[in-house]
DNA sequence: GCAATATGGCAGTGATGTTGACTTATATGC
DNA sequence: GCATATAAGTCAACATCACTGCCATATTGC
């Protein structure tokens, strides 16, 4: 066995560790994600899709322009998905108030129950995760997540006040 | 401020504490996932290739039938990367020893060096969010997404001894 | 009026995944 | 030894989701 594990928490950066962590983040995003695309494909759409109503149901009348700030695609991608949810009834599209240029999306009566579907299966497979980790490892899952994201999403997670600034306690 | 946070830790299940949950995953795996791709673009590979390299490296001449189970994808969607990354010369295939209808699976001298440069830029944004995090956090965060995972996740992490069994410490 | 902005659209491309059917080589059971 | 099963590779066809580049339309702001 080459070289025991360290029992100094300082020295828990070793490439063992970073690899265990690595491998985490693909399995569990991966079994975080399984959820909805059983959900989504009988529908014709995907995970794009899922993203979409997702935040719109999240964020009700946000701009076209609001929306490709947060997923980080370009506005020809979600053209065509955004169309494909509006043409099924699942997005409503008005002008806006202020700028009639922009167009507030919002979840239709059809897109907020599928949109609840979605987030039902994957609230189950989190808050299960959740419970058997316990709250003092959701509140660590929290912060290492944040300080994963980068400024695009520091900004829209710290805007969302429900959230909680992940704040190091006992920082130095 | 409708219903203020729930000073008891065992409500925080509520919606709001959930959707950031779901939100810290989609913009922490992101952040984590963006380094490798300007490292990759200019060689023509991209998310999959990677993943190839990443198993390929940490299990030396592993089967296909072994690399297939570990990423869930069909023999065809791995096929062809794995026919560019031998094509130029980042994997090597060798007959098996006891089973000769086996084709081992391993880094050549290219692909060591370009697993280390991918895992460099990965290594240089997980150890960074673990410092900022806390020690603590970091177990925290190694338990819920090892929740997260699916049967699959679990037998390629348990079968890695280097990683921790995330047993529930003073678990019910 | 005119430049900038918000949005929508078209054409083409590429990476990644899928299904289904087939081939080749090798191993194994009887 | 022969039938069958298994490991791997292959081909055709297709779907999703992203990209770039270019252009059109409506509206706003100066």
């Amino acid at each position: 066995m080459p070289e025991p594990r360290p029992s100094n928490p300082l020295l828990f950066l070793r490439e063992e560790e970073i690899r265990q962590g690595m491998e985490l983040l693909y399995f569990g995003y991966r079994g975080f994600t399984a959820g909805p695309d059983s959900v989504l494909r009988p529908l014709g759409f995907g995970r794009a899709h899922h993203r979409v109503l997702y935040f719109v149901g999240r964020n009700p009348n946000m701009t076209v322009s609001a929306l490709l700030g947060i997923l980080r695609i370009t506005k020809q991608s979600l053209s065509r998905v955004l169309k494909e949810l509006v043409a099924k009834g699942f997005v409503l599209q008005r002008p806006g108030t202020t700028d009639r240029r922009q167009r507030c999306l919002a979840l239709s009566a059809a897109g907020e129950a599928l949109e609840k579907q979605l987030f039902e299966a994957q609230r189950q497979t989190l808050a299960r995760a959740y419970r058997e980790a316990g709250a003092q490892a959701v509140e660590g899952f929290r912060r290492v997540l944040f300080m994963l994201a980068d400024v695009d999403g520091h900004a829209y997670l710290l805007g969302h006040g429900a959230g909680a600034p992940p704040a190091r306690r006992g920082a130095r």
